[in-house]
DNA sequence: GCCGAAGTGTGTCCTGGATTGCAGAACTCT
DNA sequence: AGAGTTCTGCAATCCAGGACACACTTCGGC
């Protein structure tokens, strides 16, 4: 939805984003730069975490096993039909984890941002795991087969304690977030998540205020709302000044004024 | 509040749990057994799977370093005040892992039975993690400090990939929790639940039944729910012959019932 | 430019649970 | 055996959010 057709990343087709019209919006130019960034550095590997602790040959060698694979919006990486075989490592481009409900009403996890690594369960042993994931943005993706993973990781000491750290590291959000849930109204739970994506969010050296790059209805799906009672509350933060709207973007402008309200009763 | 004032744990004066008069209310008798059977290995550490792969002398070294701690029924096992410093082995009784919020409503993470390791955190280098740790029963509890547990766990590299497994299966648990509380509705919650917990229970062997040792209150916390409307649900599900009900005690009598509505969407 | 799709603003109605406030029943302790 | 606690059952009321149903606007493609 972006860039049109011309996302590919690891191959050498790199159109010049700098092509593209330029948004109108408002003084952001962010996701340009990020794309002809991320378009970089050819491994896939590189400047991840995770991969950090890994010897040079290692690091080549998983590489060169690795072919990146784009995904166009709205394209499902893995799902049921396709387990959960591998582990990814998003590169460009952005993917939303989620789950589904009997009723077909679903509840992201997560939406991730290049560099993050998913599928991890499969690290784990973890088999039958009924999650999705689905590009919601063009994006490229490089994935490890589980034999390679085994070779190469759970052989590494030092990698089990990495990959400890970020299963830790998940667990303690994902208490956090289902105590929101259970106890907190969609206002507060609205304003925690805007400003931990926020945190995570690639970051405009251009503004000070920092922006979201999410539609109401990704931001409910994230919340366990309806789309309706979603905007909602963000008109009211808007009106409250808060935050200022974009189609599709969210702009923080009082971040204090959301901590206050992430943390109230009501 | 149940046993007065005895409680010096790190002692040695384990008071005979089989002394307690026998309860009356049905054929049912697990928890006197259970109490008499984990009574027996003094040793915090064997059966529990986790530290399996220990040597020997390891194991018997850290058994020396964690001495048994009685706290009882209602007492906090760690809280704020008492960060996580420790790894802990709950010995029997059963202590329930909650949060809370800022109005002082809470909710119940697990509740641990006899065997469980909890403080995991603490492996895994979180540190500010405002989980609270309260015993249900009166309980006692084995801890490993933090410096023990670095040298004997971090250097084993087994370890370190059964943390992450029970990690993992951990975050598994906590996903799946959490699109249950987004997206279904309490009826469904408390069957999925009352099921799950039946699973982990001490199984009887009196009766084919499951049965579950819990108040309406404390499956409330569970679930996310006010005690009310838990009652509620569960008064329907009596009615509808599902379960049974006894004062902090519930039999399972149609487990594929409640599966059935576990599942629905209303 | 024009058109369709995607994203957003609102309004109404309706229901699942929260809240409050008791009351009786079952245990526990002394 | 009596007294205080703990658990469970109800009923009345209230309200945040879900379900629908549109209107409007912005964007990207042709």
């Amino acid at each position: 939805m972006t860039a049109p057709g011309l996302n590919d990343a690891c191959s050498t087709t790199i159109l010049s984003a700098a092509t593209r019209p330029s948004k109108v919006w408002a003084p952001h130019e962010q996701e340009v730069e990020i794309l002809a960034e991320t378009g970089e550095p050819f491994s896939c590997l590189s400047a991840v975490e995770l991969f950090a602790d890994l010897t040079t040959q290692d690091m080549a060698a998983l590489d060169r096993m690795s072919p990146p694979r784009l995904f166009h919006s709205g394209e499902l990486v893995f799902s049921q039909a396709q387990p959960v075989s591998a582990l990814f490592i998003l590169k460009a481009g952005r993917i939303r984890i989620f789950r589904v409900a009997e009723d077909g009403k679903t509840l992201t996890i997560a939406i991730l941002e290049p560099g993050a690594v998913f599928g991890e369960m499969l690290l784990v042993g973890q088999q039958m795991y009924d999650n999705y994931a689905e590009a919601i943005e063009d994006s490229t993706v490089c994935q490890l087969s589980a034999t390679d993973v085994e070779e190469h990781f759970l052989s590494n000491p030092k990698m089990a304690v990495k990959i400890s750290r970020l299963l830790g590291e998940q667990v303690a959000r994902l208490e956090e977030r289902l105590t929101d849930m259970a106890l907190r109204p969609l206002s507060a739970r609205t304003a925690a998540t805007l400003l931990k994506l926020a945190e995570t969010a690639p970051r405009s050296r251009f503004t000070q205020s920092q922006s979201v790059k999410l539609t109401h209805e990704q931001l409910a799906g994230l919340l366990g709302a309806t789309r309706e009672a979603t905007s909602k509350t963000m008109s009211d933060f808007a009106t409250r000044n808060l935050i200022r709207q974009g189609r599709g973007r969210i702009l923080i402008e009082d971040s204090a004024g959301l901590r206050r309200i992430s943390r109230s009763t009501f």
